[in-house]
DNA sequence: GTCTATATCGGGATAGAC
DNA sequence: GTCTATCCCGATATAGAC
C-alpha cells in the first residue's frame, strides 16, 4: 500500500504527519526525512524548501476539513436534518484527526497570509448556509439568528472541544481520556440539540 | 512606568510578549533579549534556560485565562445574569488578548505536561458551575442538560472565535479586520441570547 | 533519482571581564 | 548584575558522486 507510493507522495504524507504533531517551527526536515524513510537531500529534490514543502503539506490538510465541511449544506434534506448530520459527520472528521484543528489554528495565526491562496483555489464559501438560514426565518420555522452568529456558532461548538482536549480533559474529567472519548461522542447528539433547541421556533 | 521594572520583571513581560505571538518554537531568546532590551546572557542568569522561562511565562498567561474566567460562577447573582455577565466580561478580555487564544491552544497540544503543576497550582475548578447547573434543572428554570456540555459550549462560543480569526474573518467577512471587530462585539449579546434560549425552560 | 559529504547559519548556553 | 566573546550543536540547503 506504502509502498505503491512514489517519492514525492511518500514525502507529502511524512510531511503533513509530522507537520500536523510538531506545527512549521517545530519540524525539521531531517524528522521529515526519517518518517518518509529517505534522505534529507531528497526533500530539497521534490520540494526545494522547507517552506514550499509545508504549503503543499498546509493545502492538502486544509481542503479536507474547510470546504468539505460545507458541502453538507449543499444537499436537500430539512434543516435540521442537515444541522445533525453536519454535526455528527464533522464531529467524527475531527476525532479521526485531532490534532489538526489545533494544527490549523496554530499556523494560520502564525501566517495569516498562507490562507491567501489556499481559499482563493479551495473555493470555501459558507453563502449557501447563510442563503438557507435566511429561508428559514422567513418561512417562520427558526426564530431571528444572524446566520453569521449562527455559522460560527457550530463551528466553535464542533472544533473547539476537540482543539482544547488537553486543557479541557484535565480540568472537566480529571485527565480522563476515555471520559474525554466518551463525552466527544455524546456531543454529536448534544451539540445538535442544543443548536436546534436555540434556534427553533417554538 | 517600564523603568520601574526590576530586570527579572522586565525579562519575564518581554519573554510573554514574544512568546505569546511566535509560540514556544517560533521564538528565539535573542527576540525576547531584544524586546527587554537587554543581553542575551542575562536571560540565562535569571531563568537558566529558555524551557525555565516560558514555563513561568505560560502559567503567567494561564492564570490570566483560565481561573479567572470562573470567579464569576461564584457570584450570587441570577443563574441567566451570570450567564450574560461571564460572556460579556470573557470576550472582552478575549478580544483584548487576542494572540492568547491560539497561543495556549498551540502550547497545549505540543506539550500538554505544562498543564500538570499549573492546573494544581492555580486551582481550576469548575465543580462551583456544574454545582449551580443542577440546581437550575433541579428548580425547573431550565431543562435537562448535561452540565459538562454546557460548560464547554459556553467556553467554545467565547473562545474559538477569537483563536480561528484569522480564518472565519477571511472566509465570511472578506478578511474585513473591521467588520469582525463589529461582530465580536455583538457577540456578547448574541452569544448569551443563543446560551440562554438553548437551555431556558419556557 | 538517490545517496554522502559539506557549507553556512542561527540557536541555546556558558566563560570570564568589568 | 551586566556585558562581550565563544562554544557547540542542530538546522536548512547545496554539491557532487553514483
Amino acid at each position: 500500500m506504502k509502498r505503491s507510493l512514489n517519492t514525492e507522495d511518500k514525502i507529502l504524507k511524512a510531511a503533513i504527519q509530522v507537520f500536523v504533531k510538531s506545527g512549521f517551527e517545530g519540524t525539521s526536515m531531517q524528522k521529515i526525512a526519517d518518517e518518509a524513510g529517505i534522505n534529507k537531500a531528497l526533500l530539497h529534490y521534490y520540494f526545494r524548501s522547507k517552506e514550499k514543502l509545508f504549503e503543499k503539506a498546509f493545502a492538502n490538510i486544509f481542503v479536507k476539513f474547510v470546504p468539505r465541511a460545507l458541502e453538507i449544506f449543499t444537499s436537500e434534506l430539512d434543516f435540521f436534518d442537515k444541522i445533525r448530520l453536519f454535526i455528527g459527520t464533522y464531529i467524527d472528521l475531527l476525532v479521526q484527526n485531532p490534532l489538526v484543528p489545533g494544527f490549523i489554528l496554530q499556523e494560520i495565526n502564525r501566517n495569516p497570509d498562507i490562507l491567501y491562496n489556499i481559499i482563493r483555489e479551495a473555493g470555501v464559501d459558507p453563502s449557501f448556509f447563510f442563503i438557507q438560514v435566511e429561508k428559514e426565518i422567513a418561512s417562520g420555522s427558526i426564530v431571528a439568528v444572524s446566520s453569521k452568529h449562527l455559522f460560527i456558532n457550530i463551528m466553535s461548538l464542533c472544533i473547539f472541544p476537540v482543539a482544547s482536549r488537553p486543557l479541557m480533559q484535565r480540568i472537566v474529567f480529571n485527565n480522563d481520556e476515555r471520559a474525554y472519548a466518551i463525552f466527544l461522542e455524546e456531543r454529536k447528539k448534544e451539540v445538535a440539540d442544543f443548536v436546534i433547541n436555540a434556534i427553533k421556533r417554538k
